[in-house]
DNA sequence: TAAAGTCTGTTGCAATTGCAACAATTGTTA
DNA sequence: TAACAATTGTTGCAATTGCAACAGACTTTA
């Protein structure tokens, strides 16, 4: 989907739906009970964080261009601070849920495929959400490493493939060790099954 | 949302949608690339299975009353086969995602409350999924059944919950060992984090 | 270009976990 | 109600993992 050509239309069709910018280090939102939130992020990058009991930010999820984000999302409630805040600088789209369904009796044909694109940014969020909970399913990091790299071959018809970030957030999106999984990718090296240089990994299986 | 409601709109409405019945041990439906299907499980209930490479039985994803499924929430393609069986007498609610997006222009009021209430359900199933990623993302069996048990707790307002489902279910939702789990459950009584009594869990911190 | 910061890579060690196996209890069905 | 199936509960043991700590490579910024 284009969200350019999107943030364009809700600008000019919809005063309910303002865009902001933010500040590489600046709070962008804070998830509230009730609010209902949804902010499309048009550029930049932002982390969604929450303070632990310890006082340690958690860093639950990170956010880039085209993705969605927001209260509606998330299970909101008073012992649990959520913010997001921009790790570069941010567009960000923001409106809120309860307007998206009431303004569609006054002008269904707009809305209509405003809600129909927002439907598909969800949809694309889901999916995502299925592979990462089938990966962080698997029991031992070995199989959480081979089971992401062969998504990744899959999706690029290739034994031939090239990690999309580092291996220090390539062990946060798997939620293990960082050292231990450079030891598993140690030992699947060294047992013959991947071939590995830089960010490029080949399946030799 | 009243999802019986939702689906007698829907079958007044729109040829394109089908209810069918599927008795226990049927297969509902199978994952295919590019149809882009979405079920509604209006009652019964409902397994999403993969075949692993080994030829064990995955249960990737487990469905109740009023839970949307299809492939359009899951990254399909060959390698990957994905299938839903009812393990109760089932009736679902299933169409297309194309149909969806396209009878909008032709019918719009109805088409509007249809899509609105669709995202409905997937809101709920992200905000399900957000949950289950935050517990998933845990180091420590101990810390997954803490970060459980405490949503259980603020989602009723109380420090005595009551599970959802059997231990060994509990131990699938948190993809780890059903023994470990035990044993670490029983540290927890001993340590006297928390009682337990069946199902009925004290929260003592 | 020097300094600071981030990322990669490695290792020892202790703690946690999965696995296998089994008994006891509860629930279901013929 | 007897037989069967499923769930709960426990344990020993080996394998995996997280943690801490460190060195070297690579980037970014002053």
């Amino acid at each position: 989907m284009d969200v350019s050509k999107l943030s364009e239309d809700i600008l000019n069709n919809c005063s309910k739906v303002q865009k902001k910018e933010f500040p590489a280090g600046t709070v962008i939102t804070t998830y509230m009970e009730k609010r209902k939130q949804i902010c499309i992020l048009l550029s930049g990058k932002a982390d969604l964080i929450r303070y632990d009991l310890k006082g340690n930010q958690d860093i639950i999820e990170q956010f880039n261009q085209n993705d969605i984000f927001g209260e509606v999302f998330h299970n909101v409630n008073t012992n649990n601070e959520l913010f997001v805040m921009a790790t570069k600088k941010c567009e960000v789209l923001i409106f809120s849920y309860d307007d998206l369904r009431i303004k569609c009796k006054q002008n269904c044909g707009f809305h209509t495929s405003l809600i129909s694109n927002i439907l598909e940014l969800v949809l694309n969020n889901t999916i995502s959400q299925n592979t990462r909970i089938e990966i962080l399913s698997k029991r031992s990091i070995r199989e959480k490493l081979l089971s992401y790299f062969n998504i990744l071959s899959s999706k690029s018809f290739s034994k031939n493939i090239v990690l999309p970030f580092s291996l220090t957030n390539l062990a946060d999106y798997l939620s293990v060790d960082r050292s231990a999984m450079m030891r598993e990718i140690r030992n699947l090296i060294d047992e013959g099954f991947i071939f590995k240089n830089g960010n490029t990994i080949k399946l030799l299986y």
